[in-house]
DNA sequence: ACTCATTATGTAAGCGCTTGCATTGTGGTA
DNA sequence: TACCACAATGCAAGCGCTTACATAATGAGT
């Protein structure tokens, strides 16, 4: 089974000739080695190309310096970004990324978290708050270091660092309502096991019931396509009365509802305003430019790396939950009435 | 050191009534253990919550069953739903991905080649083929296997799962000369350590130097955001003579050179026709809808996956390269000259 | 009934690294 | 010179798992 290539700690110490628990305190505590040892060791290393062995560290260490995050996909660059932050921070704290995708399925989460951790990630990073009994079970049971991100839940218990869905979501709908708009339609996500989608619906009718004589014509749940908008917003048309604006959970709807209206010979926004939410790149790319919700990904994935280093660091000052702020981006999809 | 929480194999044979052995079978070759000894053991796993611990497994495999991938960031959708397609293959075949990014720097890419592989992953995925000696040889030296994406090299010795982009590069030339352009420029990536860039550029050249008459008028590096590629078409645009077309080297190029053009009040394609590369979602929501080279990037993703899954598999008929296709995309920032 | 092939399970030797403890060496102090 | 504190290094016991090999049990063939 020995790798015959792979030179060894044992190799390295013969070698240097010294003793391989010299050339391990060499590796992780460089201090407690007198400087000539140390210079020898490093040369053996050197012409051996010696690199340790991960999984006789892991073993002797019972830890992998590894940290998994599992998000929907990232195919959307709503996530892709936090991530590539999520990234970077952790490699310069010389902890590798693992990466499982859920596509928004609870039970394929459920999987990717025990494949991520028998893979040995000493922590995870994971999307939203909801998800099933048996998953926070699972969490729980195996006491996994985690923090959530893209939500901030109001019930303790976990560590996250992200903003809160429904009241941004009410934020953009007072915004849209502030506009004059009275009657509103909504294209969100699929709300089963997005409790982003569902929390933003939330907040958006928060606003409506806040404001008499606001009404919500109609609301559509469809996946995060260009297609699948385009199809919400043909349905949002097809009853007697419409809606002069159409409040979307993300800005690939909003834009998906865009195109469909711009091919139905609509005008935007003098015949139908429409908002997005994220304000990923597309947002900034349309004509005119897309009116949305700004998301903090960037620091969202760098703060969610400090708070799981923090966590996985016994030494550790505690960290806590940060909750972001979000903020309406006006470009130009939203008229006033 | 040991985790008092996490029960190990050891526990587990307790529980079950057999040796550690039996237990190990039973996890990774079920059907060399008898029915109802296996029922126990799954019981047992349950009702302890098992799962096999990392580090040993590695150890007495001198195998992780994961895989790195190193791209140069997860912020441009073009490598994004690449990564994402490649996760998901991997996935199904019950491996994890590493992920590293390079920031198109050779010395960043080395380093997280060197932390990948020091994490135990198995292979590689590495973009493009350009890249320092030392890095060759450190592939070399320890044998890593691996593959190339987003390109395919004329030299043998790697496998590849990519696209020629100069060949591509040149076929979007030709066929912007084929609309009666003659003069043109180009926005291109930053060519330093960016083979991709570097290799597009060439077959636009070749393309030029084919047909007597187009010139090149100008040529712009740029950091692949709207903001450099806005003002790399200042530059292009300040000489004498105008291009009538600007070939761009990504898509994100090409749109940062719509939305500069529209401030300056040129029309697209009237004034100025500008293409692009990748055909990222971006290129379907400008007005109009970008020209560009489509690259199948899921396909791509998911057959280099496949191919490093097969490297891995000893008794696997060994994988070769391939070579996917690009296709033009016209969508409407082209005019006919 | 006896042999032998076959299947099911146990035994125990590593895999490569870390680390508590033991040992040796060094210089300072009384 | 004797003693001690402390630094540098070595020794060896694991860490949890896999697997070659040994052993035991079963049943078929004679």
């Amino acid at each position: 089974m020995r790798d015959k290539n792979r030179p060894s700690l044992e190799d390295v110490a013969v070698l240097a000739g010294v003793s391989t628990a010299s050339i391990s305190r060499c590796i992780n505590n460089p201090k407690k080695v007198a400087e000539p040892t140390r210079v020898r060791i490093q040369e053996a290393i050197e012409t051996l190309g010696y690199m340790p062995h991960f999984g006789g560290r892991a073993l002797a260490r019972n830890r992998t310096n590894t940290i998994g995050a599992i998000i929907p996909t990232m195919d959307n660059a709503m996530f892709a970004s936090g991530l590539q932050a999520f990234q970077e921070t952790l490699s310069e704290a010389g902890v590798t990324l693992l990466v499982g995708s859920s596509n928004y399925d609870p039970a394929q989460e459920f999987e990717q978290i025990r494949s991520l951790l028998s893979q040995g990630a000493d922590g995870l990073l994971l999307i939203g708050q909801a998800r099933p009994k048996k998953t926070h079970d699972f969490l729980a049971q195996h006491s996994v270091p985690h923090v959530l991100a893209w939500c901030f839940p109001k019930s303790t218990g976990h560590h996250a660092v992200g903003f809160d869905n429904q009241k941004s979501g009410r934020a953009i709908a007072e915004y849209v309502i502030s506009y004059g708009h009275r009657k509103l339609s909504v294209i969100a996500g699929l709300r089963d096991g997005n409790d982003r989608a569902q929390d933003r619906i939330l907040g958006i009718q928060d606003a409506i019931d806040a404001h008499p004589g606001v009404q919500l014509l109609g609301l559509q749940e469809c996946k995060y396509s260009f297609e699948e908008a385009g199809s919400a917003l043909d349905d949002l048309l097809s009853g007697p009365v419409h809606p002069t604006a159409i409040i979307c959970g993300s800005d690939v709807l909003a834009v998906g509802a865009m195109l469909r209206a711009r091919d139905l010979g609509l005008q935007i926004p003098e015949d139908i305003s429409i908002t997005g939410f994220d304000d990923i790149n597309l947002a900034r790319v349309t004509t005119p430019g897309l009116t949305t919700v700004r998301v903090p990904q960037h620091d969202m994935g760098r703060k969610a790396a400090h708070v799981l280093l923090g966590l996985l660091d016994a030494d550790a000052p505690q960290p806590q939950s940060y909750e972001l702020m979000t903020t309406i981006i006006d470009r130009g999809t939203l008229a006033r009435v």
